[in-house]
DNA sequence: AAATGTGAAGTTGTTCACAGCT
DNA sequence: AGCTGTGAACAACTTCACATTT
């Protein structure tokens, strides 16, 4: 688990961690349907996903009833509400700035469409260097940063820069008006409350998995 | 955050939690180090890592007493702490499988071993394809998995490979020894209950932001 | 009979308030 | 006086038990 985000707690009394799992379940609706199958109860969708039958359950109430007692779940319908409700029903702009080893391999990664997320443009500080890296996006300097954004109506941006920089990266992205960040460079960043951060960090995933295999 | 791993509660009364935020202390008191500070309060040390000093001095205390009252903690001496803890005293030996975009990429990040971690090979399919990416570790096909993971001692892995070869590599993986995993690959894998897995999955993330940022 | 939906109980994690050192 | 350490209160999340629907 990545240590989750930073600010804004809006929706109240839907924990947290119950957004995650309406993803895990997306996924597992996902497999399910390229499988032929139309209909999962709880218990089966629960195992797929590797929580507890009620857990599931518990959290989908959160939102509305969507079972048939006695039945089930249907598969699409299941799914389509939990992609209506994530706000990727429609195409998602992502801008990404960093185009660095792991920059780079995000902007190939083929994830990311597949489920709804489209990253319209890269930017980095020397852009002539980063384009020899061959990725299917256009690369931009950071001057460009504001039009690009306006023009594909973007909130959501990846920080795939040095540590050194996140921070100032962070502020321009917030500035052109970006509200969510996922970022890979291990710092704190520092965002104004409506600004949504989520933190993913290599090193520290290494170092939890650390602690518990020592025997 | 990223949904975390399965498996292992040994070492019970201490939230998984607290383990994550001994890491992200531990990169702010390198911060300090670099700063040449040598003393710092749980009040500093907490703004520094977003936590409330509170939550900082009750996940010291779970490990023992490091402070002196009036005074503060000594940075060294705590960073030396939490690494010993972290079981990252000594460069720890990791293995890649998958040498596509994200794990040629993986295999070229720096950060790495700057906290501790080497990765000391890796292994593809088709190791002479993967070759052409040109990182700096070996690359070998997965009939040597077994000589390896025994020549280095190696007990953690990191799965970069695709969804629906990722339970296959994951067994591999158990039958040699490895103990700790970090997943890639967007399935829920399946283990043995000794065998730690923490997941990192990059359109949950994004789909969790998109989820908060929605007005 | 089978499986969902949910208030209530239980568990885990966080914050408070203040006692205890230096 | 300043700041840590910690039991107790509080809040968040999970699980249970069972009423409810098909």
């Amino acid at each position: 688990m990545v240590l989750k985000g930073s600010s804004k707690t809006q929706r109240a009394e839907i924990p947290r961690k119950a957004i995650y799992r309406l993803s895990l379940y997306l996924r597992c609706l996902h497999r399910l349907k390229d499988n032929g199958i139309q209909t999962v109860s709880s218990d089966a969708l629960a195992q797929a996903a590797g929580v507890k039958p009620t857990q599931l359950r518990k959290d989908l109430t959160y939102f509305g009833q969507f079972g048939r007692r006695g039945l089930g779940y249907e598969v699409d319908q299941l799914a389509q509400m939990i992609i209506d409700l994530l706000g990727t029903a429609s195409l998602q702009p992502v801008v990404l700035v960093g185009v660095g080893n792991l920059g780079a391999a995000l902007l190939s990664y083929k994830g990311f469409d597949k489920e709804g997320f489209e990253i319209v443009s890269a930017f980095d500080q020397l852009p002539e260097l980063a384009r020899k890296k061959k990725v299917r996006q256009p690369i931009h300097g950071m001057d460009k940063l504001a039009e690009i954004v306006e023009k594909h109506a973007v909130k959501m941006a990846i920080i795939s820069v040095p540590a050194e920089e996140a921070q100032e990266v962070a502020n321009d992205l917030v500035e052109v008006g970006i509200t969510g960040i996922l970022n890979f460079a291990p710092v704190v960043l520092q965002v104004p409350d409506e600004v949504m951060v989520n933190n993913v960090n290599l090193a520290m995933e290494l170092e939890n998995l650390s602690y518990f295999i020592q025997s």
